[in-house]
DNA sequence: GTCTATAGTAGGATAGAC
DNA sequence: GTCTATCCTACTATAGAC
């Protein structure tokens, strides 16, 4: 990877999170890069591929970057809290919301729309991983899809992101709810066996 | 309103709709619209205004036409299910995620940032009345703050109106998880008098 | 209120020198 | 690989006729 292709790559990532969907272009990643705005055409070939290349290449960089935070987790408090991190080293960063920005420019099919659902699934898989193994035992697991519960969470965790942008208060309030929340599934799921088979039975019942 | 003011305010959110936010300007705004595209300015002065004035009209009309069934709503699942089908109506009717394009378009402060982020008050009003009336009684209660759980429950439809777009499988799976956890939830809301007190009495260990 | 016309600007993309 | 220069298109916004 030459190192311009690499600026190109970094100051897509800048303009998304200076600027938004709407304040991108050749010329504008081109200024953030320091480079010449020729070569996103000659290294990319279009603006499209530049996008799309650079939301993969970040995603993928993101996730390994947390992997082993992720493997780390044994609670869904914790879960959240490495969600919280993320999202809090992200706004530092200026990083904030690449996914989310590419989400709203890929609602109408194309490779943008492509690119965005695989870099999604990386995360999905991430979360899966860890439901898996926390919810292996318990009763949610018994009822509940765990992967469509992954991607659940990953949307709500972009929806969150997005609503940070317009609303800073609102959406650590909503964060902190959360994490009250856990606390209760937490609590639920540390019941005593014998509860706990009352519960499973109780489930049998109304699902049935 | 003349009628052409309110032609322009249908043209927005059809743009919106069919193009998303990089597909908006006046031109394509009137294009939709069927009138001339210098008649954008005279109205509404700035395409600003009028994404503004979309945004809030339409979120305003939307929530006005479910007020009635939220009203309704007696658990948990009930309000899943309401969302899912103001999400599928919208979908059908092509208005899917106005509130997302705006989202993602007022990420970087402005009057786009200040209306979504009214807009999506409305909503939050809604749900918080909503999750008042059903957690009154309920553990949640205890612990969790109602008014940041509501604004965590429209973030997280948000971002799954934004998924929908780019992986429509996923999202609909992300749904039917949510539906079965629901499960869980009200399983757990309507343990006995003695079961909850036990859960009230754990919860209070946990939190102090 | 609505139209045409247009000034001025920004952006995608390419050609060709270096 | 990188640069300048440029073409063409699309956009915002305004002026002025009707």
């Amino acid at each position: 990877m030459t190192d311009t292709k690499q600026r190109l790559l970094d100051g897509t990532l800048t303009v998304l999170g200076a600027q938004g969907i709407t304040g991108v272009s050749a010329r504008s990643i081109a200024a953030a890069a320091g480079v010449n705005q020729a070569l996103v055409f000659y290294h990319y070939g279009s603006l499209d591929v530049l996008l799309a290349t650079a939301c993969r290449e970040a995603t993928r960089d993101r996730v390994a970057a947390y992997a082993e935070r992720f493997e780390a987790v044994s609670s869904l408090r914790e879960l959240l809290r490495v969600g919280r991190d993320l999202h809090a080293a992200e706004l530092r960063a200026g990083n904030v919301s690449v996914l989310a920005q590419m989400l709203a420019a890929g609602q109408h099919g194309g490779r943008i729309a492509d690119t965005t659902a695989e870099a999604i699934q990386l995360w999905v898989d991430e979360i899966e991983k860890v439901l898996d193994r926390l919810l292996a035992d318990s009763p949610v697991a018994e009822i509940a899809d765990i992967p469509g519960l992954a991607r659940a969470v990953a949307a709500a965790f972009i929806g969150v992101e997005l609503y940070e942008g317009v609303n800073p208060e609102g959406a650590d309030r909503a964060l902190a709810s959360l994490d009250q929340l856990a606390v209760l599934v937490e609590v639920v799921d540390e019941l005593g066996p014998l509860a706990r088979r009352a519960l499973k039975s109780r489930i049998k019942k109304v699902t049935r």
